[in-house]
DNA sequence: CGCAGTTTTGATTCATCTCAATTTGTGTGG
DNA sequence: CCACACAAATTGAGATGAATCAAAACTGCG
C-alpha cells in the first residue's frame, strides 16, 4: 500500500509528526495516538489481543463517509489520523454538523443504543481509522478491567463533552461561540503535539457556523473582527492565535451583572 | 426499545399513580418502572443479585439534591418516582438546566469520566431513587450479558439524546423549542402510562427556558401564543395539549425553502 | 484559464432579549 | 383562615445581535 504521507517516521513514537500512525497493520502497542485513545496499564498480553482484535487501517479519503445515518452498527472507529466531521441531516434538507473528531479521537458511539447510525462521520482530509469491532471489544472488556473501565470513560466523557457544547449554545453569544471553538481546537492540537497557536481549520466557515449554531456569515466576521482586534491571524484556513487569554475573556453580553 | 411504547402494562404496582414504586425495599423484579430501565430478559437468579445490589431506595426531597457538581462519583441512579432536573453553574452566576429525569430515568452517566460529577441533580419534587454503586454494577455485567449491554445502550442513548439536543438549539426558532420541548414530555408521560394530553410541569418557566436556551419571558409568551392558537391550554403549571399534531407543525423559519 | 465553491463585507430585517410594570400563585405566621 | 411577603408568570415597549439578502473577491481544481 502507497503511503498518502510525505513525511512518515518509522519509530514508534515520535509524536508532533503529521502522520504518527504505522502503515501495513495496526498495532496499538507501536501507535502515536495510543495514549489518546487506550488505556495506560494494559499487559503486553493485552496488548496484542487488541491488535488481533483491531486489524489492519482503514483508509478514507477526504469527502468519503465512514459510515451514514441508518448503516447497521457494528463497531467503533478511532480516527488514527486525518480528520472527520459528524453531521446529520434535518428534515428541510440542510445539515447539522454535530461534531468534529481529530486523531485519537473516537467514532460511532451513537449506533450503539438502537444498533443503527444516528450521524454521518464524513472525512475531512485523508484519514485512517481503526476498526473496533463491537461484540468482540465488549467479551474482551469483560476480561480486561482496564479496558471495561475505559470504555465507559469513553463514552461518559463524550456525554461531558456535549453538555458542555449545548451550555456553550445556550448561554453564549457568536463571539464567544467561535472564541471557545478556537480554543478547543488549539488545545486539541496541543494535546497531539502541535502548536496550539498556529494551525490549519480542515472544515469550511458553514460547517463551524452548523457545528455552533450560526451561519457562515457571522463565523467570517467574527474572525475578521478577532483579527482586527489582534487576537487572532485569519487566513483563509490557516489561524494564528496571538492573544489566547484575549480570546478567553469575550465579554458575555454586559461587563457582567448579578448572581442568582 | 420499549421507551416509546404509549401502553406500558401496571404490573405489580398500579402504573397510573403518581407513586408506583414499592416502599419498604427496593425490588427490581416488582418494579413499576423495571420495564424503562432494566433489560427484559434478566434470570430471576440475575433478577436476585441486581436486587442485592441496589437495596433500598433513598428519598430525595423536593429541592433537594441527589449530588452536586464535584461529588465523588460512586453510583449510578435510577427515578423510581419522582422528577430531577440536571444543572450546571456558569461563571457569571447564572445556571444552565442540562435536562430533566422522570421515573425509570437515570442519573450520574456523567461522572463516570472524571470519576467526579459535572453537574447538580435537584428533585423538582419528592422522590425516591435507586442507587446502583458502580463498581458492583460494572463487575455484574461482565457475568450478564443482557446487563452489560443494557448499560452500554442507556449511555449511548444520553449520547444520542443530547446531540437531539443540541440540533434543536442550533437550528430551531424559540417557538418550535418550545413545542418539541412539549411533545417530548407528552410522548415521556405517555410512556409511562399517563396522558400524554394532560399534565403538570414540574419546572418552572425559568428552567424552561434555560434548558432550551431562552428567557422565561419568552417561554411564557410561546405558552400563551399557542394557547391563542388553540394548540394548547395553558393554567399555571398544567398543560392540556389539544392539538398534537398542529405542534409538530411549527414553521421553520420560512415555510421551507432550499435543500443542500 | 475558467468556473464552482468558499469567503469577505455591506445593508437591512427580524426574532429574541432586556427592561419594566402588573397579576397571580404559594407558603408562612399571626 | 386570612393577610402578608415572595416567587412565578403574564404582558408590553423598545433595544439589539444575528440572520438574511446581496454582491464582490478570492481559491483552487480540472
Amino acid at each position: 500500500m502507497q503511503l498518502g504521507s510525505p513525511t512518515l517516521q518509522p519509530g514508534p513514537g515520535e509524536f508532533g509528526s503529521p502522520y504518527p500512525a504505522f502503515e501495513s497493520k495496526a498495532s496499538c502497542s507501536q501507535c502515536g495516538v495510543r495514549g489518546l485513545c487506550m488505556p495506560q496499564g494494559l499487559s503486553d498480553d493485552d496488548l496484542t489481543r487488541l491488535d488481533e482484535l483491531i486489524g489492519a487501517p482503514r483508509r478514507i479519503e477526504r469527502g468519503r463517509s465512514l459510515f451514514r445515518v441508518g448503516d447497521r452498527f457494528s463497531a467503533l472507529y478511532i480516527v488514527k489520523s486525518g480528520f472527520f466531521k459528524t453531521d446529520l441531516v434535518v428534515e428541510d434538507g440542510r445539515n447539522q454538523v454535530t461534531g468534529f473528531q481529530m486523531a485519537g479521537e473516537m467514532l460511532g458511539l451513537d449506533g450503539i443504543s438502537g444498533e443503527v447510525h444516528t450521524c454521518n462521520a464524513v472525512a475531512l482530509e485523508d484519514s485512517q481509522i481503526c476498526l473496533l469491532p463491537f461484540t468482540r471489544l465488549v467479551a474482551l472488556a469483560a476480561h480486561i478491567d482496564g479496558l471495561q473501565q475505559h470504555l465507559h470513560k469513553l463514552m461518559s466523557r463524550e456525554i461531558v463533552r456535549d453538555q458542555g457544547v449545548m451550555m456553550l449554545l445556550n448561554t453564549r453569544r457568536a463571539e464567544e461561540r467561535v472564541a471557545s471553538f478556537l480554543l478547543n481546537l488549539s488545545q486539541r492540537f496541543a494535546a497531539r503535539g502541535y502548536s496550539p497557536y498556529e494551525f490549519h481549520l480542515r472544515m469550511t466557515r458553514e460547517e463551524i457556523g452548523s457545528y455552533l449554531g450560526l451561519t457562515w456569515e457571522t463565523v467570517s466576521r467574527i474572525f475578521s473582527c478577532f483579527q482586527e482586534s489582534g487576537l487572532i491571524e485569519v487566513q483563509h484556513k490557516h489561524i494564528r492565535i496571538l492573544n489566547a487569554s484575549g480570546l478567553r475573556r469575550i465579554p458575555l453580553k454586559k461587563p457582567v451583572a448579578q448572581a442568582a
